[in-house]
DNA sequence: AACCAGAGGTAATAAAAATTTACCACTGGC
DNA sequence: GCCAGTGGTAAATTTTTATTACCTCTGGTT
């Protein structure tokens, strides 16, 4: 709920709660990597400046969200994460981390123009027929101005051009990508759909994608990746400085009656 | 100095303290303008969640910076803050909220441009003499690569221009605005030298904003202090991108060994 | 197999921080 | 002069966290 306050409610939350948040940017920003064992709890509580016992409700928790594994006598590790794709926890843990938006757009961007490249080269019939079939269900969910089918179809088109790569690895590593954006997430279509003309030049971009990847343009299909998600982060930037210049405005115009 | 710890010691500081922030926030953001009234203590305390005794902790602080003042009986009050220029304590005010440093170079921007584009069209003799003699001193500050030198040059150079200008609301808003300049805290020129070949290219566009306003060309005057500003802003967030990034890998450097 | 250092696990007590409560003094409007 | 609402002060209480002490598990060593 949008708030209409000038002040906002101070609730820093308990102590373990702050930990907690440190240890889960350790995982997202790579610092801490599955497997690792994290120092004991006395001198883990020593560097933070927390006592024991709240040390301990953090980890319970974390443990709990499947992030950490406490061995009783021995000590407290990151949990396995990936594999061959992202566990459910990663996946969370990211969602509660709007930071990592900006790492998953430019990881994304380097999976879809690799992604695009290999596609041009190697896709066969059926994933020909399965791009164009969704390209087509994109423009009925554009047409029809249907948000969530947009997404779904959205989704579901950059995964046709992923499987049309025929890497498997990328196939399973992007499919925890996708589970990222099919949450939501990532994927706040208000922020694009502010921008006049937005829905038509993704449409646009989609449509020139699958263009260079049915032509079998490697460079062509790479590039009209790369701008596509130029666009999007450009657009999320924008939405974002919207969001909080809104965010400021409805603070001045409650300070000022 | 810079830590080599994965895990950062945890102090959220006292109560007070975040509630200071947030109303300094609050002015920094012109929500809250010189002589608004604050809500009253009780109703205050209610609305940010904190207790009457708190909340009196931190408006005593605010008052002590100069940014409130508080009048038995009466209210609380933002205190004057500008008038022909800032005060003191709205330049301490931003100086401790580096978040204004963005909003500052939009602001600086428009004015040196308004500023250039004024100058090329009514510098006079004396003027041209210390804007030749200004951009002499800049050049010699970077050939003997002195930081202290060059800054304390780079914003007389500026103040130059200004004063070519003969608007004199612009030259007392915009001498607030280097008195913050002054103090270093909007300028961390680290972040400029450690892009290759930075200082000269700072150089020539000085020349080039010299060189048109002397020629007076209002266009190209306006156009060349854009660029200039253009450019500092992006090697500031190259250069907090950089220093965020060095502090992550330090991090997983402890955290690998 | 026994021992030990160091790990996690539990709980009572103490300390610190914040909240609650009660009351006083000032101010401007009526 | 009165009154409601403001800021100002301080003691008591509550909440949160820290400290302290001790237990159990684990893997390595002898």
């Amino acid at each position: 709920m949008v708030s209409n306050a000038v002040f906002d409610r101070i609730d820093s939350g308990p102590i373990a709660d702050v930990v907690v948040r440190q240890i889960e940017d350790l995982i997202v920003q790579g610092v801490l990597l599955e497997g690792d064992r994290l120092p004991s709890e006395r001198e883990l509580a020593a560097q933070l400046n927390v006592s024991r016992p709240k040390l301990r409700d953090a980890l319970k928790t974390l443990e709990s969200r499947g992030l950490l594994t406490i061995q009783h006598g021995e000590g407290t590790f990151v949990a396995p994460l990936t594999g061959e794709a992202m566990k459910p926890a990663l996946i969370e843990l990211y969602a509660r981390h709007g930071r990592a938006f900006f790492d998953y757009l430019e990881y994304r961007r380097a999976q879809e123009c690799f992604a695009a490249r290999l596609a041009a080269e190697r896709a066969t019939p059926t994933d020909r027929t399965h791009i164009e079939r969704q390209l087509d269900a994109l423009e009925r969910a554009e047409t029809n101005d249907d948000p969530e089918t947009s997404r779904e179809a959205d989704v579901l088109f950059h995964t046709r051009i992923v499987e049309a790569s025929h890497n498997a690895m990328l196939v399973h590593m992007m499919a925890s990508i996708y589970a990222l954006t099919r949450r939501g997430v990532f994927y706040n279509r208000s922020y694009l759909r502010s921008i006049e003309g937005s829905s038509q030049k993704l449409l646009d971009q989609h449509r020139t994608i699958a263009r260079t990847v049915l032509e079998g343009d490697p460079d062509a299909a790479e590039q009209a990746a790369g701008e596509h998600l130029d666009f999007v982060e450009a657009s999320f930037r924008l939405g974002l400085a919207r969001a909080e210049f809104e965010t400021i405005a409805r603070k001045r115009a409650a300070s000022r009656g």
